[in-house]
DNA sequence: ACGGTTTCCGAAACCGTTTTTGGAGATGGA
DNA sequence: TCCATCTCCAAAAACGGTTTCGGAAACCGT
């Protein structure tokens, strides 16, 4: 075990005090230029590594973003492949800002602290900043998070703090064009399964829904809105049952591409054919859109837009810019594929 | 801005010295009952949170452990959702032992050191362990990593060092499965699409389909097997080839069920019927195969017990386990569903 | 030769913990 | 009663950096 190599061993070898060390290495002006590169030369040979744990604690800060995700068995996010793609966003921009992410994960942690106490488990560790993905925003402990002098930044969910801004796609305006594609497309009786309906995308896109039914003159039926939970089963199942009415719908709008997949698999076990029967558009254009059968109309989130968004945000924050929006919203795209056709 | 509570204050107000709070909040023996409860009162309602960073300085140890993980556009890793649901396991596992994950995104880290200088950014924040999934093993930083003094385990792929273990599923045992399971329906001619087969998990799926194929008795063609890169468009491209052949296979064996999604498309493009005409087998079983059309008979690895020995394999080593594998294969799971039928 | 600036660097305080060492007082045994 | 043993705690030395403060040389102009 050989030994660490330390700034006082630098400055032992290289004959100057540590405190000019420390400022040779961090690019500091008052050190000569022959004095410089003579330390920084023996910093490499020795291939010295500063500890974090020690400048984090005398600067205060700490250049880690703290990244809150539940991944818990009732919260299968981590699986959900949306909040991958916005985690690697936001991965890539921070980390060209010379920031790490700290994915909390400890059940038990240091302090004796509850799991979802998250403002005590941000500070500990010292966080620049924290991003929180597919949280409960209604949870008292988020609520003091934001609350706190942490800047946050938010996904897809509605929250606010003196330091903290949310980033989502606009979900209203996306639904309102899927419904508008599919009238173009000559449709008339148009459902739609929701998301769950507690979530703000949950009630964006049924709110974009209704407001482009209305717009476009359609009658609003009680009984073609479902509600489902983001995931393909309950699309399934609810799919199920708008195929059985007297007068089905003759196109349905899903609220994300996994229960557009749920939606189809319905439609092929009631023997009716997408899209010649049945019109089907997904929300959030995922991977595997493309090349399911038939390939996925649907809106297309940017989702490392949005984790990159995120990331602005942050760093923005962190440095201190004093104005920024509490909101930033992103577009959406519609993208037509096989999913949809004239009835 | 109000103060940061420190070790420091509490014994000020509880009149004790600093070193007795500090025992008494990690439990030690020696300090009296009522003095430890006065203190941890007192703890809890200044809402005092210990700084990690003085922690971890002074103990050496972080309770973090370090994951590298590639997100290039080259490398687009965080979104093959495979690594997502590893990553998921991962991090329950660890939790639970009270790790965090610090997921290293910098590219320009304070040490003014390079995106793949691992080891260096690995001590850098002193992490206890690390995990390594989908880098490349023949890079020299890695083998410079797995060769320090950080235990470390690397997930599908090949990789070896005094404190390091790799973790993967029984590759070769899964793809004679498949073929295995695709003879007994009844069919001969059979084909496989490969993955990356500079990839641990791309060969030794292949060696499994040549295992089976020989230990069957049947004729190995070469034109059977196509090489292809673990992703949907490869697939399709190949399988179109396939299906143009004089003699095209009754049965493709896909390295993965992106893979066999994209063989599902092609068919559908070529005009031959899944599962009548063509039966087809992916691998992985990832969280859509249910409900693609037809639901995708697959291997399934299991990807949340694949994080977990990961992380077992960790935390022992870090514990000072001295008798650890150095190989950990987990075994798969043949799932028949629906794109699999006799010929 | 001398006061005033610059330039470069050393000394030391500090960040917030853990851990070792030792000592005061209480307790026990003989 | 006296020495040995416990029990509980205080003091202080780390851990590895950053940053402030001030001073010694070197430079300048007069």
């Amino acid at each position: 075990m050989e030994e660490r190599v330390t700034i006082r061993e630098l400055a032992r070898r290289s004959g100057v005090s540590v405190g000019t060390v420390s400022r040779a290495l961090n690019g500091y002006a008052d050190v000569r230029p022959e004095t410089r590169e003579r330390i920084m030369r023996l910093a490499s040979e020795l291939d010295y590594t500063p500890a974090a744990a020690a400048r984090s604690l005398v600067t205060q800060r700490s250049h880690v973003i703290g990244v809150f995700m539940e991944t818990g068995e009732g919260h299968p996010d981590l699986q959900h492949p949306f909040f991958h793609e916005v985690l690697g966003g936001l991965k890539q921009r921070v980390g060209r800002e010379g920031f790490d992410l700290l994915l909390f994960a400890s059940e038990r942690p240091g302090g004796g602290y509850g799991p979802h106490d998250y403002l005590k488990r941000a500070r500990h560790h010292n966080v620049d900043g924290c991003a929180l993905i597919g949280l409960d925003p209604d949870d008292d402990e988020v609520r003091r998070l934001v609350r706190g002098e942490i800047p946050c930044v938010a996904i897809d969910m509605q929250l606010e703090g003196p330091r903290t801004e949310v980033v989502m796609s606009d979900n209203e305006a996306g639904a309102a064009a899927a419904v508008r594609h599919l009238h173009e497309l000559g449709h008339r009786r148009i459902a739609t399964v929701t998301g769950m309906i507690d979530s703000r995308p949950g009630v964006d896109r049924l709110r974009g829904y209704r407001a482009a039914i209305q717009a476009l003159g359609l009658a609003y039926r009680d009984e073609y809105v479902r509600y489902g939970d983001f995931y393909a089963e309950s699309a399934r199942e609810q799919t199920a049952q708008l195929l059985a009415l007297d007068e089905p719908p003759t196109a349905i709008f899903a609220a994300a591409d996994m229960m557009a997949i749920g939606a189809i698999r319905a439609a092929a076990e009631a023997g009716v054919r997408v899209p010649e029967q049945l019109s089907i558009v997904g929300f959030d254009d995922i991977q595997l859109a493309p090349h399911v059968n038939p390939p996925l109309t649907t809106l297309r989130q940017d989702k490392l837009g949005l984790g990159a968004a995120a990331g602005d945000a942050l760093v923005a924050r962190i440095a201190g810019d004093p104005d920024r929006p509490s909101l930033r919203t992103l577009p959406v795209e519609l993208v037509v594929r096989g999913s949809t056709a004239a009835p």
